[in-house]
DNA sequence: CGATGGATTGAACACTCTCAATACTGGTGG
DNA sequence: CCACCAGTATTGAGAGTGTTCAATCCATCG
């Protein structure tokens, strides 16, 4: 089950679902189980708390839970025994993780940032997707939409330079945070994060952020702040295969 | 005749099938409902067969159709207008592609060797799956593989040297083909092809293999065979995280 | 039996990584 | 309030590795 969904652009989906919204199912029986299984949901859900740094959940755990992420950045990572350490995505506020069935935890989860989510225990999940028709339908969309985007950083990984890959993520960032044109992206994340994302050492990052910055495409008032001042060049960059630089100006 | 007579045939097939041609469903009798559809299934699945380097679908096609790879090796890769290539993955003999659902096609199809394949509209099968919930619970089981798969290969692409990508490849390839030790591994697709796969230039894989070669790990009768003659060895380079090296010497 | 395209090897180069040094920053304690 | 400290950010220089360019070999095919 794990890893991580964090492609989760499906709020409503997911907000209406843990929030007990859902308008009211009208095969026979289907209500009183489906508002059994929410309660059941609402009861074993917990609200917790994570400093940055720490651990959430290791590589390897049992994977008894799916979280929502309600604030804060998360980082999703495997590492190797040598050391070698991969993040395989940042899971931002308002992202579920843990959606994906498997016994364990292919990744380990740590805090980037302050983090406050709410663990539902699989099982519940499990029962209240079963009970619900409708549910089961839309739960599932989560996975091809990560499984692409998985294919698309393969293809990032696999032939990109460095800038290209800085600005493949900034892109994806500022659209995963519904940013606007000029306005100022948030890099909770630190610089050997982003490195161990994009497959770089933290030096490369550094000169591939300069690069940008003396481009004219981004500028940084902190170093975990950035203004992406020019979207278009940036997306040119951010070859994104076949709708590839779809520029729309400011 | 190649590609364009392929396409029509797909059209028409799909029309032909979208136009409602399907029983309406019901629950109650879904016994028939399912015969009903196996056969509609069979009326309108198609074999096909695709020469060296055809393709079989470009990315961005409408993707209308479930295919079933009856033998040889197909590849599924995405390009950026600049020419960069990355394969994705390789379809072998035995597998499904295009199950992953999205309107159209995120990567092209093409065939490595002599390709003899079905496809199915993909109608047919999202009613079967619907009317049926044991193959509901089936086929979905494919996706999370599939992604813990990307996954797998992101941390690869990310952290690991031409040698252990290699290694990497070599590993899951005789997992996938069963194959035991000693026994020849069949290497359908060609240097180029393992080169885009594993983000590399080809001189690299040359040079990788030669290094395999030269530690006798594998030893190669052939361009397109190998054997992989210290698999232990191999599995310790393709670090697989935290299963690692779980070698069983032969 | 040339010819074409893939396989293979060699050498030079470019780029990223590694190593190392310096500058910030927030937090702590005097 | 300031000095200090630890961790992170940033920049520089050199080394190593993968890429690029170029040449050769080999096999399949007309």
């Amino acid at each position: 089950m794990p890893i991580s969904l964090s492609a989760a652009r499906n709020e409503s989906t997911s907000d209406r679902f843990t929030r007990g919204r859902l308008a009211p199912i009208r095969t026979a029986d289907a209500p009183v189980t489906l508002n059994g299984h929410l309660r059941t949901l609402h009861r074993f859900s917990s609200r917790r708390h994570f400093r940055p740094n720490e651990t959430i959940f290791g590589e390897g755990d049992p994977a008894d839970c799916v979280y929502k992420v309600i604030s804060g950045t998360v980082r999703l990572c495997r590492s190797s025994p040598d050391g070698r350490r991969h993040i395989i995505d940042f899971v931002l506020a308002g992202d579920l993780m843990g959606l994906l069935e498997c016994p364990d935890q292919p990744a380990a989860a740590d805090a980037v940032s302050d983090v406050t989510l709410i663990s539902y225990p699989r099982a519940c999940i499990d029962r209240l997707v079963e009970s619900n028709p409708e549910i089961r339908a839309r739960v599932p969309r989560h996975l091809p939409a990560s499984l692409l985007q998985a294919q698309h950083r393969l293809f990032v990984l696999g032939c990109h330079s460095p800038k290209e890959r800085l600005a493949s993520f900034l892109v994806r960032l500022a659209d995963r945070t519904d940013l606007t044109q000029g306005e100022r992206l948030d890099l909770p994340m630190g610089r050997q994060d982003i490195a161990d994302h994009l497959g770089l050492a933290v030096e490369t990052v550094y000169r591939a952020i300069a690069v940008l910055k003396n481009s004219g495409a981004i500028s940084a008032p902190g170093a975990h702040e950035l203004i992406l001042s020019d979207m278009c060049a940036l997306r040119v960059l951010a070859i994104e295969s076949r709708e590839a630089a779809r520029c729309i100006p400011s």
